[in-house]
DNA sequence: AACGCCCCGCACTTGACATG
DNA sequence: CATGTCAAGTGCGGGGCGTT
């Protein structure tokens, strides 16, 4: 983009001229006032690590680049770069005179251009400037604000965000733009760059500090961001001292000098007040910090790049993953090895809740009777496990974890006796309408998708992704179930809720099953702003594909027109119904045409679609992740097992009994699931079915969409939001503490050791 | 100065497993 | 089936260090 091109797009901003005769490879000194202070040794008054703890496996490569050089085999994919006079001369002063700083002034690209800086001082500004990053890959991104500022408001607390590409680098000055409100001041496109899955952020404590104020004051969802003190402590100590690859930050400054060559100016600047228009030197820096933090990224990365074995990147910081340093470590790394029953307990279901508190009255009513122990005859996360998958028959319960030997022979009769008639009791009835929640799903279909994933039920994930929040259409039920399963192929922690959450949201999959998109068009419209598309587009999962395999012969109809069909659907039996359904569009502010209110096609299949959904889920997840079907699938066993015809009830579900091989199905019910039922809609829970039920919806796809709550509240729901709660990451419950109470032996013995050994 | 995240250690609980 | 052992997980608080 020109200088030209740009004027015209807005004649209003201001383009900083650089050009001086001084910066043109001019001798150093003059890039900074003689009288610029040294960077400090100390950052307030801490400790800062010496230079000497700076050793690590590409001294070799910063000792030759020592000589103005770049490490002969780093290729860093730029084209500016700092002319090779101009850096030898910025060392030796900066080494002599310690007033020479790295800056992005410093350097040129393909015909000695320099960098070019866009003051943006209105939301108009902005947004055209934004415009010009929307295609980029990555961007350092940095944040200024009111070093004490007053009693809050958006703009004390972002005056001003930069952007920074490899010629380009934008200062959005927020705290200038007229307006008080997030939609006033925030320029449309720069708030999709800042929360787009695609684009890369760069910078240090991007998370606790820029996207914690984002979230915080702006009420943003700031994606991909990539923390660069995780990616400096991985490259500096992943082959030598891997215990030392932590997630602690390190100051850019630092990092600058380590990597960029010349340290980065940390005076009194960053101190100033950003409220105000910005003079030359606050330009200057902070264009600086933005710009620094682009070319570290890429430095890193190109060292990163350079180690062996090449550890993968640091994940996303928002994701909160451990840093890895192999990719062996993908499986193990993330959560815990099995998860506690105190997790599973939190994120159950209404119904599942009330299956488990049966499944251990019943526990305890076996020890009664038989006078032992309620532990002996059930653990309690073995319960939960039942309670949460429902399966349907003795076999799948062997399944689970900690029921084997005699305990699968003499009660494993009971769980299920206790879960068919605890599911049953739990149908709804036609006018509930609250109950559409508490339908039970599909467990052996969950439980098979599962387990075909190669994850033991040890590993399974948080109960929200795989229990539906609405009921679902049996028609649905077998895509939703492949949907989930890809979600987990494709996470990244594939035992984390929260990841999960952000690679689609189940309340996303579940419009994807209802929809049934088959354009990627369509299928990434309702996606939109989700990490999956991305994910799959990495692994080679071709979405469009898997939507045909795993979904009816039914395509999402596009019409051309906007219109909502009232949602009346009312008629779910008659085969071809295609009642229109409202809202049936997740959130989505792409600017895609939207997919027109869909058909939904309830208990439109022929029930021999829905044979041999799982195995054809296992078979097909396979391909999609380009692993060989018996990878994934358990056993053949299985997949014929459920190869048989299903029967299917009145309202479309399929009988729990009846997924399992040898079972029919022992009740009906007559409930035509509500439009609200399949389609649900986070920004607008009114429109579900009602009240309780909707709300609840909400919560558990954990997509508040809280944008236009208040700016400034409570710290508190700042910080869950930033990180789990630790409950949520494995919290002790009421009822599996009260298991403690039956080993207080071996638990005052433990203690008794303890305090031995403090003596 | 104020804020917030990360890391670490401590005390304690949980549950798989081994043994009798 | 009862009991003991032990690895792993959890909540909590404090210190370190980053940001502006």
């Amino acid at each position: 983009m020109t200088a030209i091109s740009h004027k015209r797009v807005a004649s209003a901003i201001v383009e900083i001229d650089l050009t001086g005769s001084d910066h043109d490879y001019a001798p150093v000194p003059s890039f900074r006032p003689s009288k610029s202070p040294r960077l400090p040794a100390k950052a307030h008054g801490r400790r800062v690590r010496s230079n000497d703890e700076c050793v690590n496996t590409l001294d070799h490569t910063q000792k030759s680049a020592a000589g103005n050089k770049e490490p002969e085999n780093l290729h860093v994919p730029l084209s500016y770069r700092i002319p090779a006079g101009i850096l030898g001369n910025c060392k030796q002063t900066s080494r002599k005179h310690g007033t020479t700083y790295w800056s992005h002034k410093l350097y040129r690209g393909p015909g000695d251009k320099e960098v070019i800086v866009d003051y943006c001082r209105t939301r108009e500004e902005s947004e055209n400037i934004a415009q010009l990053f929307l295609d980029k890959e990555v961007l350092g991104f940095d944040m200024e604000w009111k070093a004490f500022p007053d009693l809050g408001g958006i703009k004390n607390n972002i005056s001003l965000i930069q952007l920074a590409c490899e010629h380009r680098v934008a200062l959005f000055h927020i705290a200038l733009h007229r307006g008080e409100t997030t939609s006033q001041l925030l320029a449309p496109t720069l708030r999709k760059i800042l929360e787009s899955p695609r684009i890369t952020k760069t910078g240090v404590a991007i998370l606790s500090a820029d996207g914690h104020r984002l979230r915080r004051y702006m009420r943003l969802r700031p994606r991909d961001l990539m923390e660069l003190s995780h990616l400096y402590n991985l490259v500096k100590y992943a082959a030598t001292e891997p215990e030392k690859v932590k997630k602690s930050l390190v100051a850019l400054a630092r990092q600058c000098k380590e990597h960029l060559q010349l340290p980065l100016l940390k005076d009194k600047v960053r101190r100033s007040n950003w409220t105000k228009p910005l003079n030359q030197s606050q330009i200057d820096y902070a264009a600086s910090d933005a710009y620094a933090g682009f070319m570290l990224y890429h430095v890193l990365e190109a060292k990163r790049k350079m180690l062996r074995p090449v550890p993968p990147p640091p994940g996303h910081a928002e994701l909160g993953l451990p840093i890895r340093l192999t990719d062996e470590d993908e499986a193990a790394a993330p959560g815990p090895a099995q998860p506690r029953a105190s997790e599973l307990d939190e994120e159950l279901d209404p119904v599942s809740k009330r299956l488990f508190a049966a499944l251990r009255q019943r526990r305890n009513e076996i020890a009664k009777e038989k006078n032992i122990v309620p532990i002996v005859v059930a653990l309690d996360r073995t319960l939960l496990r039942i309670a949460r998958l429902r399966p349907p028959d003795v076999d799948s319960i062997k399944l689970l974890n900690g029921i084997g030997g005699r305990r699968e022979d003499r009660y494993c009769v009971e769980w299920l006796r206790v879960v068919r008639d605890h599911t049953f009791d739990a149908q709804p009835t036609p006018s509930s309408s609250t109950s559409t929640s508490e339908e039970p799903f599909s467990s052996a279909s969950t439980l098979n998708v599962l387990k075909t994933n190669s994850l033991s039920t040890q590993h399974l994930p948080s109960p929200p992704t795989s229990s539906p929040p609405l009921a679902l259409d049996a028609t649905i039920r077998p895509l939703f179930s492949a949907l989930l399963a890809l979600r987990i192929r494709l996470s990244p922690s594939p035992t984390s809720s929260l990841a999960q959450q952000l690679v689609a949201p189940d309340i996303t999959l579940q419009t994807l099953a209802n929809l049934r998109p088959r354009t990627l068009h369509e299928i990434e419209a309702i996606l939109a702003g989700c990490e999956m598309p991305e994910l799959a587009r990495r692994r080679g999962v071709d979405l469009v594909a898997f939507m045909t395999r795993h979904g009816p012969a039914q395509s999402m109809e596009t019409t051309t027109t906007t219109t909502t069909t009232t949602a009346n659907a009312t008629a779910t039996t008659a085969e071809g119904n295609e009642d229109g359904v409202d809202g049936a569009l997740p959130r989505s502010s792409a600017p895609t045409p939207s997919p027109s209110p869909s058909s939904v096609q309830a208990a439109t299949r022929p029930p021999q679609e829905q044979r041999g959904d799982t195995p054809a889920v296992a078979h097909h997840l396979a391909r999609d992740c380009n692993r060989s079907p018996t990878a994934v699938s358990t056993s053949t066993s299985t997949s014929t097992s459920h190869a048989q015809p299903q029967p299917q009830r009145q309202d479309g579900r399929v009988p729990l009994a009846a997924v399992s091989p040898n079972k029919q199905p022992t009740t009906q019910t007559g409930r035509t699931p509500a439009p609200s039922d399949l389609l649900n809609r986070p920004s607008d829970p009114r429109g579900c079915a009602k009240g309780a039920a909707a709300c609840e919806v909400v919560d558990l796809t954990g997509d508040d969409d809280t944008e236009h709550a208040d700016a400034g509240g409570g710290n508190g729901a700042e910080r869950l939001e930033a990180r789990p709660p630790r409950r949520e990451r494995g919290g002790r419950t009421g009822a599996t503490r009260g298991t403690g109470a039956l080993r207080g032996g071996a638990a005052v013995a433990r203690r008794s050791r303890l305090q031995t050994r403090r003596f």
